[in-house]
DNA sequence: GTGGTCTAGACCACC
DNA sequence: GTGGTCTAGACCACA
């Protein structure tokens, strides 16, 4: 996998499982990669994977079990569908809508 | 002028200054501030608002006579207006379009 | 490191790693020191020396993994003898030529 | 005229009229421009002519009648060549030689 | 630990 | 007056 510039890793990761969980690649009660795997597949610092873990965990997305690991929450699909679009809705469109405004775009030049 | 967290000061400032362009109200060959001037007015080091400079003159926007100033380069205009589609299309439109699938959200949804 | 006087000093660190790179005693991918690292070891300020990887970091000379330090890049060696030699040869030869032509010197003069 | 961005404006004209004392367009005893008449020329600031003409008086390459203007000393031809073949020799050469080691260029390279 | 940004203040050459 | 460079020191996010 390779990471973007401008955003923190442990946050594309985070993205990553969250749309995985949206397409249902992981279902609810999934077990999913410790941090040790996680890192190691990546490439990137077990630190790195754990802070997306928390974050995740944070959001009510994936839970922990000690000396287990790390599941995917109950209704996890639907908190992720429910932050992301209000997360794209409201701080990304506006932004959108005014740059396509500066730069004279319409919808139809995006082959959305 | 207040500025964002997640985006360094001076590029938002350069974007600021980029976007005054693009409006028309600087145009080409204007002089724009020194960049002591800039700093008091924005309530930024002079450093800072050296950088944003740094930034434009890369980017062909802005040039620099010396023991002068700052002007608004020739083809100004067309140079950030070129920069900011083709930044936005290859790097914005194709997240867009992807979340857009991934939320299941049509174009009318959005209000543009 | 002594530094000259007419040049500023992070362009001539910058050079000074160029040459390092060019002459092999940097290899692609090796680590290179952190800014504090160097800007210790030329009795430097750091942000000098970040400067310095700014600067090498836009030629493609290096590049930075997050957290971790810069890494000299794919290819830099390549990119280094190419811009040096063509700075060399457009900008540099034409003013010695004129400069001989002018000062009625030959090659045989220079004792190249 | 156009004048590059490394070295200062005022040595960039002192050594233009320097190479025309040494081309011969400029003969001792000739009255040269006014620092007015040459900065209006030259599109650049009184003052800036002036350092020029300063440049080459400390030179001993003009010099100044009181309410009359600016003339081409004595021997002015040889002080000139003799200073540029010196700087040239002692300072510029090596350089040169330096640089084509390291670019592993040899002077048949460089259309001399 | 790493780089990145920012401030405050200084000094300099140049116009 | 202008920009350019540099230092010292700070704070932050990230790995």
């Amino acid at each position: 996998m390779e990471f973007s510039e401008n955003k923190p890793i442990y946050l594309q990761i985070a993205d990553g499982i969250a749309e995985k969980i949206l397409g249902g690649d992981l279902k609810e009660g999934d077990r999913i990669l410790s941090v040790r795997e996680l890192g190691a597949e990546l490439g990137v610092n077990p630190n790195t994977a754990m802070r997306s873990y928390e974050k995740l965990t944070m959001d009510g997305v994936i839970y922990n079990q000690r000396g287990i690991g790390y599941f995917v929450a109950d209704g996890a699909r639907e908190i992720v569908l429910r932050n992301m679009r209000a997360d794209f809705i409201q701080n990304e469109v506006p932004v959108i809508k005014r740059k396509m405004e500066l730069l004279q775009l319409k919808v139809s030049d995006l082959g959305l």
